[in-house]
DNA sequence: TAGATTGTTAATCGATTAACAATC
DNA sequence: TAGATTGTTAATCGATTAACAATC
């Protein structure tokens, strides 16, 4: 069997915006929300938002729209956010020690409790109160802690060499903050964090800007 | 006049990663790459591979395919990565500072010539030899540097009412690191780059390959 | 009630993929 | 030459948007 059609992957990335603005709307202690007020804050089309929306199972009161409440737990439930992953940052480097210091990501489930290196230096020190093994360990602390997701931030050049000693530990999942493709058997699931592909939209755009500027 | 349409963006977030390959190749001396081999490398379908590059405007030779110079500087002229962009970091947490280190940013033209935040402890300090400058102080920098893109890592709790200085101190784009929506004028870029979108992408196929293991 | 909003079904739009002639 | 690859034109696919009945 097939792994199972995915939902529409752009759908799946807008649903963290609507929670941000749903926690804001529960902080605030508001009841109801509606999709033309989501869509308005976040210039999309209310249709748009009523499509997504739906992806999650949640059914709105026509007229009132979405309670809170359940909208916030049905994104959490439907993206699952809301059971604790286990996550090691492989690569404690300045970007590995960022991402470390990161409480946003704990909201959404995911809990670094490891971090691997090879700078002899690091290891058995702590970032953010994590503590730096060596790379060598990843087998064991893997299994000691139930790791089940590796946050990959080692050099591009190392990329590969570590995805698989990753892989050799059996975490079958890796977010990737490398620009390298990562070759890897197929029921390892790669996800690409590519901030070049972010910075080519910007540049582009400045590019166009400038070409033509509106109004 | 209205913005000029861009081109597909699916198509522009693919060309950094050729970009990646391209390098490579002309660092083993290639001459010339397919876009079928491209394809291979990241599985992509050729055709997909063929219609991305023609947007930078690249001619290729049947038989034998592009050539990795002409390829390298057509990729990076189409996405302006060939003029430098001055550009500031402004909050020099954990993910501003881990930014401020990255070199790679220098091969796309980024350079990265102040930093700001409105911790005391933080300003006159060098984070990899970029100077902490205080936030007030983002117009007069702005003006003497010419920075022209503020990289906004600020706590979410900030982003609003920074990027409105950061407006105001007449820069026209932000690279947006917080998961806040910025209200701004129609004239200034915004380019979000939010890791939990990535983050619920990876979440959400985790999920669909436990209920449903591929082979 | 009147009217704003939901959710469903249909239409449109844009991106991906297929087919194939041109070519070196 | 033979055959792999490019680049163009057409077909398909999937996501977005539109239309509208249902509803509170």
């Amino acid at each position: 069997m097939k792994t199972s059609k995915l939902t529409s992957l752009p759908s799946i990335r807008r649903l963290p915006s609507y929670l941000v603005l749903v926690q804001q709307a529960l902080d605030e202690g508001m009841e109801y929300i509606s999709g033309t007020v989501i869509a308005q804050e976040l210039e999309l089309e209310p249709i748009q938002v009523r499509k997504d929306l739906a992806l999650t199972g949640i059914v709105g009161k026509p007229r009132i729209g979405y309670s809170v409440k359940d909208l916030y737990i049905a994104i959490n439930r439907f993206l699952h956010w809301d059971t604790e992953k286990k996550a090691s940052i492989v690569g404690a480097g300045h970007l590995g020690q960022a991402l470390m210091g990161n409480k946003e990501f704990l909201k959404h489930g995911l809990r670094i409790c490891a971090g691997f290196d090879v700078e002899p230096s690091k290891i058995g020190k702590k970032f953010h109160g994590i503590d730096i093994y060596p790379l060598d360990a990843l087998p064991q602390v893997k299994r000691e802690l139930g790791i089940e997701i590796a946050i990959l931030t080692v050099p591009s050049t190392a990329a590969q060499e570590v995805a698989e000693q990753i892989v050799r530990a059996g975490i079958t999942a890796i977010w990737n903050f490398t620009n390298v493709k990562l070759k890897v058997p197929s029921q390892v699931i790669v996800q690409q964090e590519d901030l070049s592909s972010g910075y080519a939209v910007l540049t582009v755009k400045i590019g166009a800007f400038r070409a033509s500027p509106p109004g």
